[in-house]
DNA sequence: CTTTACCTGACACTGACCTGAACGCGGCTA
DNA sequence: TAGCCGCGTTCAGGTCAGTGTCAGGTAAAG
């Protein structure tokens, strides 16, 4: 799927971004309205993600120009929790559904693939790793054939390492992961969560980098 | 598809129906809400375009007449500009979605044909699951053989599980089947439909994912 | 050997969740 | 019109799994 994300503050942009490369769909980010004017033009779209306040307008100027350009692939509006009024403006402008910040990475994966599904009645996407089979939407592990149960902050961690098998994740990546952006955390919380893992998964599952991170390991069969 | 049209305007009516017709579906036009339930009593609609101001009254009562009677047909509105109460409270009324007057013909086709896609691949309207047996046409569930009786809401938190059964459905997913998208809900509504759907279905028929959602467990037999 | 980084069992507390009960409202009946 | 009923929603009180912290231990690096 080809997705535009347009948002202009830095971090959680880029973290967007990765997270949706990272579910499997080609994403184009850009800053303001004058570049997002540009891409709609230039590409067919299949999903718009919309920040509201922009450098230079508000993203529901864009919405309503959007529409009445003919264009109708699904918007979804990120909005803060107390803009109540922009988000119903926005339902009325023809956006889709909204996110509120700060939002999980993985409320953001369900939306993002729940558009994706009706838009090509796709199944679930099952990943196979080692002797792990893993439904991505449904939060389902089973390991030897044995369902594990992952409470939700396990499942977060875990995602992370799945989606990228054999990639380094840095603490802090993982940190974001737990605490929707910036919220810096001075305890060894990381540490605990994969030595939970470990105990769920495989003690060789997870490998520690020393200094740098964990990486999930492909192993057997 | 079968499409009931409600409205009292000669000219865009005959545009909506012909342009329906032309997509391929079943139009029936009716002017007046008093048709309107006459009409939804003997078809079973697949979808239905609703005109809210009507000779003979305002087409939200007609719709939420529906929704209580448990009729869950789509329901798409169609408004003027300067309306917006109108189609807040509409889409809090158990609306789907709603085209603004004067919208273009090929809007109100792309409109209808979302719901077309999200209609078809559903050819076998009865489902085993576990020891119930699910009538999804007409709203009915048996336990064990028995009849079980469920209210509007709560066969609409029931059919997002029913329709894939085993998956994880998060709160959000779920009260977005309650209040079509948007109105905020700041409660314990959908607890409150679990706890309800448990006594009514067996209390180890839905699983609580903490943190997460809810997932219906296909057990027995 | 010392230092640093990481591991993991144990534990207290928070907040997510459950559910009986009460409330309010629209629709039906008399 | 008044009264009743069913449904949707909110509230309050209770329970317990999940989370984060800590402390004591182990492994790696130099």
């Amino acid at each position: 799927m080809r997705v535009l994300l347009v948002e202009d503050t830095i971090g959680l942009g880029e973290a967007v971004r990765d997270q949706i490369a990272d579910d499997g769909h080609a994403v184009d980010w850009v800053q303001t309205l004058g570049f997002a004017d540009a891409s709609v033009k230039a590409t067919a779209y299949d999903l718009i993600l919309l920040d509201l306040m922009l450098p230079d307008g508000h993203g529901l100027t864009f919405l309503r120009k959007l529409r009445t350009a003919g264009n109708s692939a699904p918007v979804i509006i990120l909005t803060a929790r107390d803009q109540v009024s922009d988000r119903v403006e926005g339902l009325n402008a023809g956006a889709d559904d909204y996110l509120i910040k700060p939002f999980d990475l993985s409320e953001l994966s369900a939306r993002v693939s729940a558009v994706a599904r009706r838009y090509r009645g796709n199944p679930n996407p099952i990943i196979h790793v080692g002797n792990l089979v893993v439904d991505l939407n449904d939060h389902r592990i089973h390991r030897n054939g044995q369902p594990v149960e992952l409470t939700a902050r396990e499942w977060a961690i875990f995602e992370g390492f799945i989606q990228r098998p054999g990639i380094l994740l840095s603490r802090s990546q993982l940190e974001d992961r737990l605490y929707a952006f910036g919220a810096e955390i001075e305890s060894n919380t990381i540490e605990v969560y994969v030595s939970r893992l470990r105990k769920k998964l495989g003690h060789d599952a997870i490998v520690t980098v020393r200094g740098m991170g964990y990486r999930l390991e492909i192993h057997g069969q």
